[in-house]
DNA sequence: TTTAGGG
DNA sequence: CCCTAAA
């Protein structure tokens, strides 16, 4: 019922009011006003048109014109009543007067009582919307509130009615305000005749509140951005809702995910390498529903909308212990931030909340990047966000670029493929210290990439040296994996098997080629030392 | 903490 | 790439 509605609404609208705060209360108020049944609003326009409203020049400044002319016509009232009678009317509509907004003054401050009060004023018809229409035949406000009632504008014909309609539990001081900012105000008339004047702009009024309806729908938008100015970490978290794809996919990102999107954002920060770059990374999400089952979850949602408040779901993301061993390595590039975030949750969501507060400003170089297309896909919807609004970044070289804030990113920490550029720097590494120094090697090597442990170098060694068939590989059935989906070039794997060669892996066994020669008499699938030269040979001399 | 190796 | 044991 409109009635309810707009009970509601001065409720709610008190409490805004209470803030003080004058943009909450100008907008806030035409806000609600559009929230309410369009006829409800047209009914208010009308009868503001009464008290010669003037009509402002935005849809804010009319809207909150409705407000003020209903102060006027309650301040009227009240002059009414105290008999006062001096000034005409029109001193109550002064334009400032409408227009400006009053702090003190709030919504509820359109109080039926003093409407009440009043008798053949031409703010009857504004009572007439206030009040519960009880009474008066010529303004059931039920129509009044539901359908448009120009012809109620018509000031004379609507008469006095009884002032108790108080649909409004008001708070009584913001009455109060309201009644002394209307003893304020330089106006002072008795009951008169609508003037000429009022006539005119009662026209005017009307016409511009019958072409108001579109206008008062499309202001929406007004209302979250009040919303958003009001309490932006909802708006945030809104915002993010709105982006995701899958609540429930969102919901089951464990901390593990987070750990990973945030090594993952790290890739941006990769240059854009070689053509073998532009590998096909895996989704995100399918990721992610591979790693829900593990049990290490926790409530992405609830991180991300309370992540000023980390600590609070500390305890619903509880890491194996283990797990800190990785978050470590790759945090360790940054152990200032994690004694700045030292009650966080896990290692990973302390870079999480450093990387907002800190390195926010990194953020804005991703877009351009070449990698960017991988990260904007599969970025959660948040980070998505941050990286569309990147700005133009020009190509940066692997070492040189400063860390990545892993937000930036929804990568998860798998599946960050390795560029040829890594792996030219791992078989460097290799060459210069040999197979097994892998701290060392990611140490001089990789210590730009934070992304890249020392175990994920001996994996990546060792996935080389499978590539390269050097490797024993599917010990159990032929199964062979199908590695043609991203080759690798033939200096590459050359060069494996060269540096496998000398630096048998693992280290300090005895090289497996060999073995594989002195073992398998059939070594037509197995590559021998010399097989291998000859391969090289072959290659040079092409 | 690093490395090796299974998965 | 993860996980874990062992060094």
């Amino acid at each position: 019922m409109p009635n309810e509605v707009e009970f509601g609404y001065f409720r709610s609208h008190n409490d805004f009011c209470s803030m003080g705060d004058d943009y909450l209360l100008g907008v806030e108020f035409a806000e609600s006003i559009t929230d309410l049944d369009y006829g409800c609003s047209e009914g208010l326009a009308a009868s503001v048109s009464d008290s010669q409203m003037q009509s402002a020049g935005s849809d804010t400044r009319w809207k909150s014109s409705l407000f003020q002319i209903k102060q006027v016509l309650d301040c009227q009232k009240d002059q009414l009543d105290m008999g006062s009678s001096e000034s005409d009317i029109p001193s109550c509509n002064k334009s400032e007067m409408l227009v400006e907004e009053n702090p003190s003054i709030s919504p509820g401050s359109c109080t039926v009582q003093n409407i009440g009060k009043t008798h053949n004023s031409p703010s009857c018809s504004s009572q007439d919307i206030l009040s519960d229409g009880n009474d008066g035949e010529h303004s059931p406000s039920d129509e009044m509130f539901c359908s448009p009632m120009t012809q109620k504008n018509d000031e004379t014909e609507v008469t006095g009615q009884d002032g108790e309609t108080n649909i409004f539990p008001r708070q009584e001081a913001l009455t109060t305000s309201v009644q002394a900012n209307c003893t304020d105000l330089p106006m002072q008339k008795r009951s008169r005749k609508p003037t000429q004047r009022y006539a005119d702009e009662l026209t005017s009024v009307q016409a511009n509140c019958t072409g108001r309806p579109t206008q008062k729908r499309s202001r929406k938008p007004t209302q979250r951005y009040v919303d958003e100015l009001a309490d932006p970490i909802p708006a945030y978290s809104r915002k993010r809702r709105e982006v995701s794809t899958s609540t429930l996919k969102d919901k089951s990102l464990g901390v593990k995910d987070h750990k990973k999107c945030h090594v993952a954002s790290r890739a941006t920060q990769l240059p854009a390498e070689e053509s073998s770059v532009i590998a096909i990374q895996v989704p995100f999400g399918s990721l992610v529903h591979k790693e829900c089952p593990k049990g290490r979850t926790c409530d992405l949602v609830q991180h991300v909308d309370t992540r000023n408040l980390m600590t609070k779901s500390k305890g619903k993301c509880v890491t194996p212990n283990k797990k800190k061993k990785r978050d470590e390595c790759i945090s360790a590039v940054h152990p200032k931030k994690r004694d700045d975030c030292a009650a966080s949750k896990t290692k990973r969501d302390d870079q999480f909340t450093v990387a907002h507060s800190k390195k926010s400003s990194d953020r804005i170089s991703l877009a351009s990047q070449k990698k960017k297309d991988d990260c904007i896909i599969a970025m959660t919807p948040k980070k998505r966000g941050d990286c569309l609004t990147g700005a133009h970044q020009k190509k940066r070289d692997d070492c040189t670029i400063p860390e990545r804030p892993e937000e930036v990113s929804g990568r998860r920490k798998h599946h960050r493929l390795w560029t040829i550029t890594e792996v030219r720097k791992l078989i460097d590494g290799v060459s210069q210290y040999g197979v097994g120094r892998w701290s060392r090697i990611k140490k001089l090597f990789f210590s730009t990439s934070a992304h890249r442990t020392s175990v994920d170098l001996k994996d990546k060694w060792r996935n080389l040296l499978k590539a390269s068939g050097i490797l024993d590989q599917g010990r159990q059935g032929e199964k062979k994996r199908n590695m043609a989906w991203r080759p690798l070039p033939k200096s590459i794997l050359l060069r494996v098997c060269e540096l496998a060669t000398i630096y048998p892996y693992p280290k300090g066994q005895r090289p497996k080629i060999p073995l594989i020669h002195h073992d398998s008499p059939d070594r037509s699938t197995d590559i021998t030392l010399s097989d291998y030269r000859r391969i090289l040979r072959s290659i040079n001399g092409s």
